[in-house]
DNA sequence: TTTTGCACTCAATACAGGAGAGTGCTAAAT
DNA sequence: ATTTAGCACTCTCCTGTATTGAGTGCAAAA
């Protein structure tokens, strides 16, 4: 890397200037020039000095001019630079802190935990809030149930995970009677439950060989129904797997005062690909995540931030939560809020098992 | 009523060119003035008369100027007289109409076909699609079925209606096992099953009292927990039973770029509460039913109509569905939209039972 | 090294004028 | 009795121009 390029080489007060400036834009929105600076900080220098560092700071690539005569304006990588050594995290007062322990009151139920997690936070933020569910990969089978309904077509149950219930409907060669599906899932029941998804998914293959063998019939479309049943179990949960909320919240930020960039960014919500992968690559790099405009390397967050933490339950990562909003955004405040907000919702998600 | 807003008054002249006048309105967008109209309409008319008839259906209050010398625009009123007695409506063509017909394909399960649906309402009219499901209140009990879950914890899986599976967790006095629960399940199936469900929150009472003076002690139990199963059963279906999709595409129609009105818009289909009810009232005047403008009573739809119809299976409304865009709209084209969609919801609904 | 002074740039704002679209009214034409 | 033509008028929208104000960069002075 050349040298200009390497923040370590400014002085301290560039330093100093440079998260005055831009603090003094987060809270401002404007693009702050060197008079404004000037009044602003505590060391007493005149504008003219204080332009001298901007031209620093700007070859640095830590700022940049909309034009010629506004203020200046923090770049990505200013930003980056900014929460990475220059930000002090506030502590949250305790009202908030009872606000959030208040949400994730234990009488909730798994799924509208999960929903009003997503909604605290971006009620909170005044931002939008996103919860990425646990991955369907390490879950293990609780109980499996089939239901039978008109003409050939049973329903089968799944409880995973202790809580999760996902449900689908399958066509059957016979017409099952109640009894008879009643003995499958008890047969089903006894050998699988228990165990990891992936696992009971292999064998059930194995078990088909091995029936080949064995004389019961009943069992072995049992065994037939059961992969009919976890076949295609990842369709569902790949689209709904993402709690978004608070969408609104962006639709008053001036930097999206553009219907045109508003509505991308709302049909990349809508989709949740995107956000899926995004958020798939902080659960991976551990800790709390902010990706900073384009560094998400999707354009549609051109001048987003997505600040994200994994929660976890007994040491394991069960999954990601965050806030998407302006890059533009409160970062001591908005930093803490995902940090404490993904500790409980561990510990909540810990007291139901 | 004064006789200058009975609009039966108006000669047949009159009203075609009225008609005609929306027309080129909801195709253009922008006020149409006499001299287009004298272009457009095959009467050979000059410009000065049309004003004339123009002047005549404003006092009638069909049109409205927005200033001076702006075309004309149609009225709330006015738009209702046009669907109401000028409007033809056109006949879809076959490729659209198996579009519908591939998206109703009957080997979706019951709420991908209600998702689909709606996404399919929005798509093809590229407006927001709305479909709200059946009220919960007309349900049988298919099934019922307890899984235990860790320290006195049960997961209670209702199956109604032959699709809807519903779920929720109770906490219960004393740790009941696999078994036992099992008996309980087959005890409460046995006696309830394909009863409606307000009945067998009704009996549940009952047989709790006739229980007190036989023995035994694991049937009472089971009531017991039926009772709390079924206690709270309506929270979760208020806020759920309506899907909305589409809602960026109203996000390019000139007449919502204002980002405020976006804003609140999009907070109304958030909350959905507004929607229901209006959407309830759709249900209750049976047939398709098209809401314009103020009429529906929200100020947020200000610029919108709603267009609903009724969808049935053996001649009982289920529910209601349809779309929601602006008042300009294409209503020969949606109309016949919503109406073959309603209809074939029906039957594909019919289908499954 | 910092400050002062100065010329310069650019966006935003306000204002004036003209073009275009459309109206309403009156008088003439059919 | 309608319809049309003529005309004055109103309003929006666009365009050009001038002004202001915020901010810059640079050179020379402190």
């Amino acid at each position: 890397m050349a040298s200009s390029t390497d923040s370590s080489q400014l002085s301290e007060r560039s330093l100093y200037l440079f998260k005055a400036l831009v603090e003094h834009f987060i809270a401002d929105g404007a693009p702050v020039g060197s008079r404004t600076l000037s009044k602003d900080s505590d060391l007493n220098l005149s504008p003219a000095s204080i332009r001298n560092v901007m031209a620093d700071l700007e070859d640095y690539g830590l700022l940049h001019s909309p034009h010629t005569s506004a203020g200046r304006v923090p770049t990505a990588k200013g930003y980056r630079l900014f929460v990475d050594s220059l930000l002090r995290v506030n502590d949250l007062n305790s009202a908030e802190v009872e606000k959030i322990a208040r949400e994730m009151a234990p009488e909730n139920d798994y799924s509208s935990l999960m929903q009003r997690t997503s909604s605290m936070l971006s009620d909170i933020t005044q931002l939008a809030g996103v919860v990425m569910l646990p991955r369907s990969t390490q879950s293990k089978l609780q109980h499996i149930e089939f239901v039978p309904l008109s003409s050939n077509r049973v329903l089968v149950i799944l409880v995973v995970n202790d809580r999760e219930v996902q449900n689908r409907i399958i066509n059957t060669d016979k017409n099952y009677s109640s009894s008879e599906l009643q003995q499958i899932s008890n047969y089903l029941n006894e050998i699988f439950s228990g165990k990891d998804l992936k696992v009971v998914r292999a064998s059930i293959l194995d078990e088909l060989e091995r029936m080949k063998e064995e004389v019961n019939q009943s069992m072995q479309s049992a065994i037939e129904m059961a992969q009919t049943a976890f076949t295609n179990d990842d369709t569902k949960s790949q689209s709904d797997d993402l709690l978004l909320s608070g969408q609104t919240n962006l639709m008053d930020l001036a930097e999206l005062s553009d219907v045109e960039k508003l509505k991308k960014l709302f049909e990349t919500f809508n989709q949740k690909r995107d956000i899926l992968h995004l958020l798939e690559q902080a659960i991976n790099a551990d800790g709390m995540q902010i990706f900073i405009g384009e560094e998400s390397g999707y354009d549609v967050l051109d001048n987003c931030s997505v600040v994200t933490s994994p929660y976890e339950v007994d040491g394991e990562i069960l999954g990601v939560l965050g806030v998407i909003g302006p890059t533009r955004m409160h970062y001591e405040r908005v930093i803490p809020i995902v940090d404490i907000t993904a500790k409980m919702l561990g510990v909540a998600l810990n007291s139901k098992n």
